[in-house]
DNA sequence: CTATATAATGCCAGTGACTGGCAGTTCTTG
DNA sequence: CAAGAACTGCCAGTCACTGGCATTATATAG
């Protein structure tokens, strides 16, 4: 099985650059293979280091925990979206870009991603670490938010809380929506109709805001 | 030093259960002791369990990660809390329902708690790994909320995506209030009206919510 | 093309959180 | 008070993660 088809940023880069992405890619590539295979808790570090054929050290060098590894595509997700955010030039409602951007870049995250990505949240639903470590992450996405809001509308968010809200609501209607969306989609086929279904998971969930804040029993 | 004085919940148990008890405050207490002392990255369990004198295979039938000893009082607030909110009969928007209980429990946490509470928001403000475990916690919470909601709404948050925003929301405002408030209130001492500045903070984060969503730039 | 600087890698021997198992102790209860 | 239940302590083990150093591979200067 070949692995991945190399991005075309990795052409013409230094030599050692490249062959980092190599066993980077190798790395996340054995990973979700051995963690699919026996399950995330089952499988060592060593087990992986091993099939992958790189030093247990160098693997610390790559990534800063046994589940990053495994999150590895919705890292990519969140760096893409940050990217893409900090980009955007804002002008109806914060909420309204926050949403926007984020499903235009689940929409653009391409083929080999949307493979990875649906396998990684299937080990997500069955793994309580991993489930713990991407809400983490989802987390530091939030925090990461609140600092291109900042720039962006020039506010501190110690002085306006609503930053600082903005930024939970946004991650907090992705997590809705990631949850929903895993729960109607256990198998692992069906690439890009699936990842339409998570796009209007997460506009949904955006737009259900407005309704929450005046729910009565 | 004394320990703090023995809820009355105590009193008339079986001997057993009292003396888990006592074991269990003399634990959190040492450790809160040990942590702000020396820091929690630089205390090891060996550390504690020799200082409280209790095995460590004894600590971890009591606490499940080094984390949770730390964060006890945390835990309480929220034990407070969902059992508050459960009883609570709804009456205006759920919105406000769950600002007023959270609010209410905070005011009725007391005084002894109060301090260890101070004691440990000042260590999770400078340990990275007690405020990934803060944060985890209140996700967890809002996982139960989200199913005392379905109870009490008699809906299924699967139908309905308000429900799991309005978990995600109220908890997203409690992280911006504890935030905001640890931020102002960095020194160890006085209890009771700092308890109060962060009712505030937890009102306002809450009333914060209808005008971010449509905050424009 | 060689020599030297630079950086990535592999290896080793830790550290420390957490766990299973078992033997001994302490409560509870009939 | 005796039998059983519930703890507790101890021991040895697993595994994620780290610092330090020798080795090797790449880049660069002469």
């Amino acid at each position: 099985m070949p692995t991945s088809p190399a991005p075309l940023a990795e052409r013409s880069l230094p030599l050692r650059e490249r062959k980092k992405l190599r066993a980077r890619r190798e790395l996340v590539e054995t990973a979700l293979r051995l963690f699919l295979d026996r399950g995330f808790d089952e499988t060592t570090l060593n087990d992986l280091t091993e099939a992958a054929d790189v030093s247990l050290r160098t693997f610390f060098r790559m990534f800063p925990s046994k589940e990053a590894v495994a999150l590895a595509a919705e890292s990519e997700l969140w760096d893409a979206y940050l990217e893409q955010f900090a980009r955007y030039d804002i002008d109806g409602t914060v909420l309204d870009a926050l949403r926007d951007t984020l499903v235009t870049t689940i929409a653009n995250m391409g083929e080999d991603w949307t493979r990875r990505f649906l396998a990684t949240r299937g080990l997500v639903a069955r793994t309580p670490a991993l489930r713990d470590h991407s809400d983490l992450t989802s987390i530091t996405v939030q925090r990461r938010l609140v600092e291109i809001l900042e720039t962006k509308l020039d506010t501190d968010s110690r002085t306006d809380v609503r930053l600082r809200q903005l930024g939970e609501i946004a991650l907090a209607s992705w997590r809705c929506a990631a949850k929903n969306w895993i729960r109607d989609n256990p198998g692992p086929r069906g690439g890009k109709a699936k990842v339409a279904r998570l796009a209007r998971e997460v506009r949904e969930a955006f737009d259900a805001i407005p309704a929450c804040i005046t729910l009565r029993p």
